[in-house]
DNA sequence: GGCAGCTGTCATCTT
DNA sequence: CTAAGATGACAGCTG
């Protein structure tokens, strides 16, 4: 306590140096030592006995730290107030409440159905006088007050009848004595009402605008309240008449609301919290309403049409400002109380504080405005789905005869389902006479199969692709199954791979010949094509060679990704994370570490770093490239694969080589030539399957993109259709024969002919025309 | 140890 | 028919 003390102290002063700059005196010393009830209920909440006064003196102590009504001069504390929301309205909202709209909707009829219930106006004061300011703190007792309005209004508004019994006399008594007191206090009932609320947040107009707002604030309802009120005539204060019975009931009723707040609503624990979020909810109606405006005033059903927008403008706003501010708070906390969507306020309100009176505003509008649940209906997915799904679907074009219509879309006959369903009606009665359709030829029925589909794919919310997509699976017989996730590296790295590969097999020999000559010093046995592809090392057979295969070598993952050329393997061999490649794809290998290989004087070599490199070194070696040491073999592998048949003959000529020796020549030769083409075989088998994923996706975008154009042409001839038809129908009902006599749709129609004249025939003889046309395209298709 | 991927090699076919 | 290339199949190696 003490450190609350404290803390309230240092409050008060703070809020004292805060009130001085506006121009407020304050005696501080006089609210703490004469104000415990509020200290006491901001520890511990508001208890019943003094909930009605709470209703003013919280707000102040919640809101200002304490400024005791008694103390300051009232047109200084209203002035002060006023400045001061205006104040803290810098960095908060300041919305207006739509609670007593609301209310006031149920209380008129009830006041003249009922008569009058002086009480009713009495629990408008009560509560409402506590919303005359708007601040941070106090919101949480305006959440309480508009609880209170959501179950007093329940209780009016024949949602639950009043329950009185649990409300002793003297409770009734000492509420109403705290209602006089601060009606005697001078808080009149100009800050009670909504019109005053209104003022206060109007910079430009004083305290005394509020009093003559009275009158047009409510309209009749105001009336019938005024009835209920006495005008003190020197103050010119008005109080409701001391009528009894209906004052008891008021009482009761508002004593059973706060009651139940004090049990739902602990507003000591978590006042900062829910105040923000009562503030907006209070805020919401009066921005968007200005003062007189009686159909809004007595129209919930407006202003809740529009609070919801406003609402969920704010409530972004105060997301932004909260997930600020609380940035303290409990992350997993805020993504439960966040989770909610912005716009919903339902949702948003019982997410945020399920226990707060913003649910009983909720239920109220919902009570109250039957128009209200569209209002969350825009907000929900589900119901909003519902309208765009109908207004996109195409079937509402259609008439409502569906046996018609599902026969003449099976017979994909257009004119049957684009035709207004009178004319269908004749066609059945007169049985034939049915009408041309001069647009038919252009849809013919491959083009109409997938219409259905189409229109699935368009009432369900698919797109066009999706449809593609969904029928493909149905038609596809293909058998190949291709991953439409991929990422697009790997399609741009298929376009660069078979740019590149269609390079690399004209390139290889000229390639390879060039890096040999260039980069080989004395027996330059790599030769690399731009794929790393190309090129020959022979293998070892000895197993602690084929243990010790070296790392370096062609890489499928750098050939498939990044189809580099790196045909320079000393820097391969020098790129130390390539050691721990275990495939010996020699044929790759540096010509230095060949020669090395070749070269070492192992005498001459010291065990340590030497040795290894030795060992590396020798690991490079293929199995042919030892099977050529072995044997002796004057020349490189490189020379013996990679050299045209007339070098590698001369080559041969030129020395005297054994039947041994030759036959692991042309082995070798076999070998690495038939390596090379295994690389670019599987490296053009990979081409290939990639390049026809790209192509299998361009020629699905390719189809979607047609569906989709279809989907729009289809969409624009049935309009064309109906225009013709409404034509078809204006002209042939104004037609008259020589008697004056409208034609009979069942004997004649209209038929368009070729130079766009239209001529009336008998309906015989269009039939015949009509079935010589639709044999026309069957014979064409056979 | 089994498995998948990569590579080398062989047999076979094509050019 | 031969050489070269292409390709399927298989085995070995590695992670």
């Amino acid at each position: 306590m003490l450190s609350l003390k404290k803390y309230l102290t240092e409050g008060l002063l703070q809020f004292t140096i805060l009130l001085s700059l506006i121009g407020v005196r304050v005696d501080v010393d006089t609210y703490l030592t004469s104000q415990l009830p509020p200290l006491r209920e901001i520890i511990l909440g508001p208890s019943s006995a003094y909930t009605q006064t709470q209703f003013h003196n919280l707000r102040n102590t919640l809101d200002g730290y304490g400024v005791h009504p008694k103390s300051i001069d009232l047109d200084n504390y209203f002035t002060a107030r006023r400045l001061l929301s205006q104040v803290r309205a810098l960095d908060r909202f300041q919305v207006p409440t739509t609670e007593v709209n609301a209310w006031l909707v149920h209380r008129d009829p009830e006041g003249s159905v009922s008569g009058s219930q002086p009480s009713s106006g009495l629990t408008l004061e009560s509560s409402s006088g506590l919303q005359d300011v708007t601040g941070p703190d106090n919101g949480v007792r305006e959440s309480e007050t508009e609880q209170g309005f959501s179950e007093d209004l329940e209780d009016l508004g024949a949602v639950a009848p009043p329950v009185s019994g649990d409300l002793t006399k003297e409770d009734i008594d000492l509420i109403d004595i705290l209602w006089r007191q601060d009606i005697d206090l001078g808080a009149g009932r100009e800050i009670f009402d909504y019109s005053h609320r209104q003022k206060e947040q109007d910079v430009d107009k004083d305290l005394q605008d509020g009093a003559e707002q009275d009158d047009t604030w409510s309209g009749e309802g105001a009336e019938a309240l005024a009835r209920n009120l006495l005008v003190d005539g020197e103050t010119g204060e008005s109080f409701p008449a001391q009528v009894p019975g209906g004052e008891d009931q008021t009482a009761l009723s508002l004593e059973e609301c706060l009651r139940l707040l004090e049990a739902t609503c602990p507003f000591g624990e978590n006042a900062e919290f829910p105040a923000d979020i009562s503030s907006i909810t209070e805020a919401v109606p009066s921005e968007s309403e200005p003062p007189g405006l009686q159909n809004n005033l007595l129209s919930p059903l407006l202003t809740g049409t529009d609070s919801p927008f406003d609402l969920e403008q704010q409530w972004q706003d105060l997301m932004s400002i909260m997930e600020m501010q609380a940035m303290e708070v409990n992350t997993s906390t805020n993504e439960i109380l966040y989770s909610a969507p912005p716009g919903d306020p339902l949702s948003t309100n019982y997410s945020l504080a399920p226990n707060t009176p913003i649910n009983q505003n909720v239920s109220l509008h919902q009570a109250s405005l039957g128009g209200c649940s569209q209002d969350f209906s825009l907000f929900s997915p589900e119901v909003e789905s519902l309208p765009v799904a109908s207004g996109s679907t195409l079937l509402p074009l259609v008439p409502s005869n569906s046996t018609s219509l599902n026969s003449t879309f099976g017979s994909t006959n257009l004119a049957g389902l684009f035709f207004p369903p009178q004319l269908n009606g004749t066609a059945n009665d007169t049985a034939g006479p049915e009408l041309p359709d001069p647009l038919g030829g252009l849809l013919d029925e491959a083009m109409l199969d997938e219409i259905s589909l189409m229109d699935l794919a368009i009432e369900e919310g698919f797109n066009p692709v999706q449809a593609s997509q969904l029928e493909e699976e149905f038609d596809s017989d293909s058998g190949l199954s291709l991953d439409s996730s991929h990422s697009p590296s790997s399609l741009s790295s298929s376009e660069g791979s078979s740019s590149s590969s269609s390079s690399s097999s004209s390139s290889s020999s000229s390639s390879s010949s060039s890096s040999s000559s260039s980069s080989s010093s004395s027996s330059a046995s790599s030769s690399f094509s731009e794929e790393g592809a190309v090129g020959y090392s022979s293998d070892s057979e000895t197993l602690d060679l084929e243990e010790a295969e070296g790392a370096v070598g062609y890489q499928p993952e750098y050939s498939k990704f990044c189809r580099m050329s790196y045909q320079d393997p000393s820097q391969l061999s020098c790129l130390p994370y390539l050691e721990h490649v275990g495939h010996n794809h020699t044929y790759n290998m540096a010509p230095s570490a060949l020669d090395s290989a070749d070269l070492p004087p192992p005498s001459a070599l010291k065990k340590g770093s030497k040795e290894k490199q030795a060992d590396f070194l020798d690991k490079q070696m293929s199995r042919d490239e030892h099977r050529a040491r072995a044997m002796k073999i004057p020349f490189t592998n490189d020379k013996i694969i990679n050299l045209p048949v007339e070098e590698f003959n001369e080559l041969l000529s030129k020395y005297q080589l054994s039947e041994a020796q030759l036959s692991l020549i042309r082995d070798i030769r076999r070998r690495g030539k038939n390596k090379m083409a295994a690389q670019n075989c599987r490296k053009r088998k990979l081409d290939t399957i990639l390049n026809l994923e790209r192509d299998v996706e361009d020629l699905q975008r390719d189809k979607a993109r047609l569906l989709r154009e279809k989907v729009e042409f289809l969409r624009s001839l049935r309009q064309m259709k109906q225009k013709v038809q409404s034509l078809y129908q204006e002209v042939f009902g104004r037609l008259r024969d020589e008697n004056g006599r409208p034609y009979s749709p069942s004997q004649y129609a209209l038929q368009y002919a070729g130079d766009g004249s239209v001529l009336l025939i008998p309906r015989t003889l269009a039939d015949q025309q009509a079935r010589r046309q639709e044999r026309k395209p069957k014979d064409r298709r056979k």
